[in-house]
DNA sequence: TTGAAAGCGCTAACAA
DNA sequence: TTGTTAGCGCTTTCAA
């Protein structure tokens, strides 16, 4: 089953390979009649020519690809699909990596992209998110983004300067955590994500911030690590339910946690948003799944993806680009939250 | 910033670049110190072999396409998952094509993915679970399966022959029916899904089939169709609690309807499963996410991406791989069902 | 408006 | 064990 080339084209059609060429990207005047002649012979065939060669000649692969964390985290697919809505129209596809946040993963497929002379990676999640990450881990991105434009979303690694497109998560969290104090909330907590990822801590300082400004005290135990799925949500609710001074309202580091969180204490029998309040981020398909719904803070996760892709582009076209974009939040109210009680009544 | 190529690596360490080729690939005996001297060049200069030559010329590109209608859906996520396990295991990469189902966007990933020269595509969804498909679309694909392996997942065209891994969704569904049964349930309806795609289908057939054999009358009015979402399962499941007899048990297509289904019960004081049972289908997370649980049937959807990229290796590599590979489901009961309730009780 | 021919960076005979 | 060389299928000067 030979593969057809321009050749057997060219061939059949009575003219030269440069000629199809022509025709087949329209790069120079052909005359009419002979352009027909061609496009017979490559319908005929159903002629599609190798992209990887190209490729070759040109120096560009039309691919990009994407590492991401967790494409089984509801918010990575939407990031994901505002990526490739904005690929499909400038001709690109999109390999997608997914790497659980492993480090050596995210090397692999850092080699792989390179050697598959993709035009152009967008980085998420992992190495990027690190509070401090290993020296060797930003010199192999600073190494790749060399080589190739480079975009990361929603992170940032210490000595590592590379363009960057992300959403604005603390000010996002400001404004939960406002939201919950504007309600007469006085008791908080945080739970979920990790001291390490540079994500959960900027929620956390956001926290203290608004909590000082506010004249509430920030403890140590105000916040609660232990990661970012509904199973750790869930126990990690449950430990705070088990306290001896209950909180009345417990934000959570993204929508699994959140949702985790309100089953656990649904099956204690906490009302919510009555006895306690519950808010998540990310605004996720998770946060309108369970009752009651989730007040949430929106990244605009498609958005995110789409500027990505934007910005890589622009960077592939030999364009500068915006250095640093910030896509700012907003907070969603639903259901989740309300009006502290007053006891006694 | 010209890049390296193997002439570079060669003339510096003083051979060919045929030597460079066989440290590279270990196809042949290389001296000792010559790979040695080899190695530290191709080191020195981070030299990353360019893959679209090589795969230009050795005709295999350690790419493979997935097409499938909706990353945004939590069930496709864990097939990529289990596909891309495998895939790595083998040294591809994975193109991710989302068509949103539509079948101008399929055909247009099926060109472009050709033309890339990927080794294999798996193909998920829209034409190929239509219950007519134009003939126009199906020529499309055995068109392409003509030039490259394919494998269709969860899914079949009529009048086309191509290697398929599925679920026995029909088995699934008659599960999650006799459990209702068994459990005392009488009055039972389908929502969700559309008549016009085999998946659904099936469905309701297995339902009726199951309801048939236990004495149960099928009416039409059993089903009800709508669409995939949980928006949809949501103004569903209003129209069935508006009936003058509202059944007592509710099968939904999938877990998203299921989900929007249960949180219309739950708004409108339905008690589930005290007084209404719902079951979804699929096994996403979306099962665990709401309370109550839901009872649903796992499809195993990593295994089927895994088993679907085996296969199309099996292809890729000339063997000949089973036509068929039908995965079976299991019910998993949760807490959206429960015995009926004996009224005056 | 067309064609001849020189690569793109790699692998794999074939020779040595 | 190593080198020479002919392609893989395409684009693109350069000349006609």
């Amino acid at each position: 089953m030979k593969q057809i080339t321009v050749y057997d084209i060219a061939h059949e059609a009575r003219v030269s390979v440069a000629t199809v060429s022509r025709v087949l990207n329209g790069t120079a005047p052909v005359k009419a009649s002979t352009r027909e002649r061609v496009l017979e012979v490559i319908n005929k065939h159903q002629f599609q020519p190798n992209a990887l060669a190209r490729s070759l000649i040109k120096k560009e692969s039309g691919m990009i690809g994407m590492i991401m964390p967790d494409i089984g985290n509801p918010f990575f697919p939407e990031v994901f699909l505002g990526a490739e809505k904005e690929a499909r129209a400038r001709g690109y596809a999109i390999f997608l990596c997914n790497t659980m946040g492993e480090q050596e993963k995210e090397s692999e497929y850092l080699a792989l992209l390179q050697e598959k002379r993709v035009d152009g990676i967008v980085f998420l999640g992992g190495r990027i998110n690190q509070v401090r990450s290993k020296a060797e881990l930003a010199r192999e991105l600073v190494d790749c983004a060399s080589r190739l434009p480079v975009v990361l979303v929603n992170g940032n690694m210490p000595r590592v300067s590379l363009p960057r497109v992300i959403t604005d998560e603390a000010a996002g969290f400001r404004l939960a955590a406002q939201h919950l104090i504007d309600l007469g909330h006085r008791e908080l907590r945080f739970i979920g994500g990790e001291g390490s990822v540079t994500a959960t801590v900027q929620k956390v300082q956001a926290l203290k911030a608004v909590m000082e400004e506010n004249g509430l005290p920030f403890r140590p135990d105000t916040v609660l690590y232990g990661g970012f799925s509904i199973a750790c949500g869930r126990s990690l609710m449950q430990t705070v339910l088990a306290e001896e001074n209950r909180p009345t309202a417990v934000m959570c580091v993204n929508d699994s946690v959140a949702v985790g969180a309100v089953k656990a204490a649904l099956e204690a029998g906490v009302d919510i948003p009555g006895e306690l309040s519950v808010t998540g981020f990310d605004d996720t398909l998770l946060a309108t799944s369970i009752t009651p719904e989730l007040t949430t803070v929106s990244q605009n996760s498609h958005a995110l993806g789409e500027q990505a892709v934007q910005l890589l582009h622009q960077m592939i076209s030999g364009e500068k680009g915006r250095k640093l974009t910030v896509l700012e939040p907003k907070l969603i109210c639903r259901q989740s939250t309300g009006p502290v009680e007053i006891p006694g009544i």
